[in-house]
Formats: C-alpha cells, structure tokens, sequence
DNA sequence: CCCGGAACCTGAAGGC
DNA sequence: TGCCTTCAGGTTCCGG
C-alpha cells in the first residue's frame, strides 16, 4: 500500500525524468477517478501543460504545472504509476495514461479503481486538512504530546488518521509501534512522556528507512520502472501474523483495530 | 469535537 | 476444477 515512503519514492524516481517536460494528452479510462474538474476540463486543460516540479504532502503526489496549477494524484490502497516508452503494449489495470513531448507515456495503474485525481489552482483546496509532515523538522516530541493530549481513540488509529498526522498508513503505523514498544490498542492521551519520546523518534526512523529501501512491495506497489522496493524485508511485525517476534520469539499477533489489521508483539508491547 | 463503523472498489486467496 | 466467501486498507461520510 503506497503510505508516505512509496508516494517519496515516486516523487523522487520520476523528478528528473518529467520536470522539463510536457504533457501532449491525456486519456481516461475510468473518468470517475477525476474528483475535479470534469474529465472533460481535466483533459483539456492538462493538454499541452509543463511540468515544474514534483512534490509530496502525506500521501498526495503534486506535479507543479506551468500554468501555476497543481495536478494531485492519490494513489489510495493499489494504485502506483509506471513510466515507460510508448508501445502498443497494454499495461494491465491501467486506468490513465499520460503521454509526454519525449516519447514516454505515465501510466495511472488502479486496479481498484479506488486512486483519484485533481487539478486545482491552489493545492490547498486538497491537502488543507492535512496533520503535520512527519519527517519535517517542525513535528518535534513536544507537538505530538500536545496533538496525543486528552485523545481517547487507540493510539493505532490516530497515527493512521490524516488529520492527525500525514503520510501514515497500516504498515508504518504497526512498525513505529513495535519499535517504541506500545500496545496498538493503547489511547493516544494514556500515553507517557517517554512513550511519546520513543514514538516520535521511532516514526522517523521507521518512515526514513524505508525511503532509503525505496518502500515496501507487499502486493501491488511498484516504482515507477516497474521495479519493487525493498522496506518490506525490513519488516518486523507488519504482515508477520503468527511469525516469532524477532526480539523474543513471542508470536505476532494480529487484531482488527478499526476494521484494519493490527500486528503487533504481545510480549514487547504491554498495554498499561 | 470525538469516536467507530460502513461504503467505495476488485483481485487474490482460502474453503468446500 | 470451480464457485463462493472473505480479506486487503486509504479515505470519506454518517450516526451516536
């Protein structure tokens, strides 16, 4: 599932291979992928478009356009793009395909249909609700503690809530746990000062390792040349149900905690 | 405001 | 072999 280190991974693989270059068409297979504006303007306006630069916020990928405006992609549960030369041959579950000035055409692969698209005059009007980045240097201990401060729902589902902090989804959120030793299911508010120490220092390190490993292929991500990341073999709980624990051979155990499975070591991670 | 659950989607995997 | 059910989990929406 492409979480904040693949979206990074992406940026960084197709910046230097499309900054510089242009659009020359756009054609969607499944129109309802575009949340705004109508397919139709969509096509229209991408048509001939620049592109500036690339940037990430959370799980968003933003291509900066030289028409000032900003085409947003989510990439959701199975999505991932794949940048390759024109051919007639068909890429499975390709659901948009881009074409460029240089020859290569940028394929929206969404095999769920669940991914979608913006092109918006101000990138805000998608990533206003945003929680802060947490690789930036502005998310510090002390703004966790304040954002953990009195929440009740389980710390696992806050770090996987948007609002509350970007970038964020299953994998990591199991990984950041193990590696500060707390239980999934324990409330964000319950959580001590040297909980909140370990967590903030934890989630760094888990999401700026998998950056480094390209991020992790456990079922459809892909870089952009069609290659795997490598983060999911430095998994220690996450898709590990019934695995010993790598730190004392306990089984990993897996619960639902909002409809999402949880891994996690019930000997390392005791709730309070 | 805060929390939990359903809905959107469809391929993959497992049971019988 | 094939049909059926379940699972996957990012985001939004809705109800309590």
């Amino acid at each position: 599932m492409p979480e904040l280190p693949e979206v990074e991974t992406i940026k960084n693989d197709l910046l230097p291979l499309l900054v510089g270059h242009h659009f020359t068409g756009v054609t969607l297979h499944w129109p309802r992928a575009v949340l705004t504006p109508s397919p139709e303007e969509f096509r229209q306006q991408l048509k001939g478009q620049g592109i500036a630069g690339l940037g990430r916020r959370g799980k968003y990928l933003i291509f900066h356009l030289s028409s000032g405006k900003s085409l947003i992609l989510h990439l959701r549960m199975s999505g991932s793009l794949i940048l390759k030369p024109t051919s007639t041959e068909p890429v499975r579950y390709s659901r948009s395909i881009f074409t460029l000035d240089n020859g290569n055409e940028l394929h929206f692969v969404n095999p769920r249909k669940l991914g979608v698209m913006w092109l918006v005059a101000d990138e805000q009007e998608v990533v206003r609700k945003l929680g802060p980045e947490p690789l930036d240097p502005s998310f510090t201990p002390e703004l966790l503690g304040e954002l953990l401060h009195r929440r009740k729902a389980p710390i696992k589902a806050l770090l996987c809530d948007q609002k509350f902090i970007a970038g964020i989804g299953n994998m990591y959120a199991d990984e950041a746990l193990f590696a500060s030793q707390i239980h999934p299911l324990e409330r964000g508010g319950d959580l001590s000062k040297e909980e909140i120490t370990r967590l903030h220092c934890s989630i760094g390190d888990v999401l700026r390792s998998a950056i480094t490993s390209a991020g992790a292929s456990t079922s459809n991500y892909r870089r952009p040349d069609g290659t795997p990341g490598e983060a999911q073999l430095s998994f220690k709980v996450a898709h590990h149900g019934g695995k010993p624990c790598p730190a004392c051979g306990t089984p990993i155990q897996r619960i639902p905690i909002r409809n999402r499975g949880s891994y996690f070591c019930p000997n390392c991670q005791r709730k309070k």
